[in-house]
DNA sequence: CCACAAATGCAACAATGTTGCGTTTGTGGC
DNA sequence: GCCACAAACGCAACATTGTTGCATTTGTGG
């Protein structure tokens, strides 16, 4: 096998965003990749533990997790409940060019075919950092059955 | 002048809402009417505390807050740092029509001339709650002075 | 004006995230 | 393979934001 042009796994993903490979790192890195969803502290930090070897440091962990996000590799948002979720850099290439419906009872996120509005024009001075159609209501299951949800 | 029909100052619209009318409630709301943006907890008790009245306890605030939520006469939403942010409800209402601008730097909300996009189709037994253009980046003057912002 | 439930103030706690600092470890150069 | 050094780590302590328990005060209907 030829040596690869696109690194794909996690140490040498490491070594070309130019950060130490270390073993948390590259489980950290594993587990985002494995993830199908955006993960919080303490999920990943249970997550870890699974794996059979000993839990992370609490602040290494959160260390991890910034230096993934500065040099790239990961992503930082923050969800509903006020709470940092952590996803691998490129999960969302894929998700790139579409909607995405949020259905808020089941939390589940739905691809729509509707392509992203585009950008709005700034006013002088401001740098558009991201541009995201957040669309969100109930889904097909969810609407059916039981909630009323609160019409007012 | 006949009895208003639509109450519109806090003690009324606390007592259609049917909870007991206490002067911090009033202050509350009255500090969330005047807000041009959406308050979290700390900058209302600044914001409090300037009415020359004393400071009003931490927690009574959040009680305070959750009590209006719950009764519908506030909007509870989460910002991108993870802290929560508390708005009239109804005060939306003048901000329906055009999209904001959230400066990651300074939290701020602008609001931009462009029209929203408009929502879009949804599969089968979908249910559209909410779309929202979330646009986000560093204002102008965020922009100007110090951060490079990581270019990397 | 009274009684009672609701609201408040205080103290303590919980969850999440950050900082300082001494120790360990990955990496480039030999 | 070995060394030195900076980067990464582990630990402890701290900061911020939000919550819970409980005794006291207060708004409201009668």
């Amino acid at each position: 096998m030829a040596s690869a042009s696109i690194p794909s796994n996690p140490a040498d993903l490491l070594r070309a965003a130019g950060i130490k490979v270390t073993p948390g790192r590259v489980r950290v890195l594993q587990a985002l990749h494995g993830a199908r969803q955006p993960l919080c502290h303490g999920e990943m930090e249970a997550q870890l533990g699974v794996d059979g070897e000993a839990a992370m440091d609490r602040v290494t962990l959160y260390r991890i997790l910034d230096s993934l996000v500065a040099c790239g590799l990961a992503l930082k948002a923050v969800d509903t409940r006020g709470v940092f979720r952590f996803s691998a850099a490129g999960a969302q290439r894929q998700h790139a060019n579409h909607i995405h419906f949020r259905c808020t009872d089941c939390g589940g996120v739905f691809c729509l075919k509707a392509e992203p509005p585009p950008p709005p024009t700034l006013p002088e001075g401001f740098r558009l950092r991201r541009a995201e159609f957040d669309v969100c209501g109930t889904c097909d299951r969810c609407s059916g059955d039981t909630t009323p949800l609160v019409p007012r």
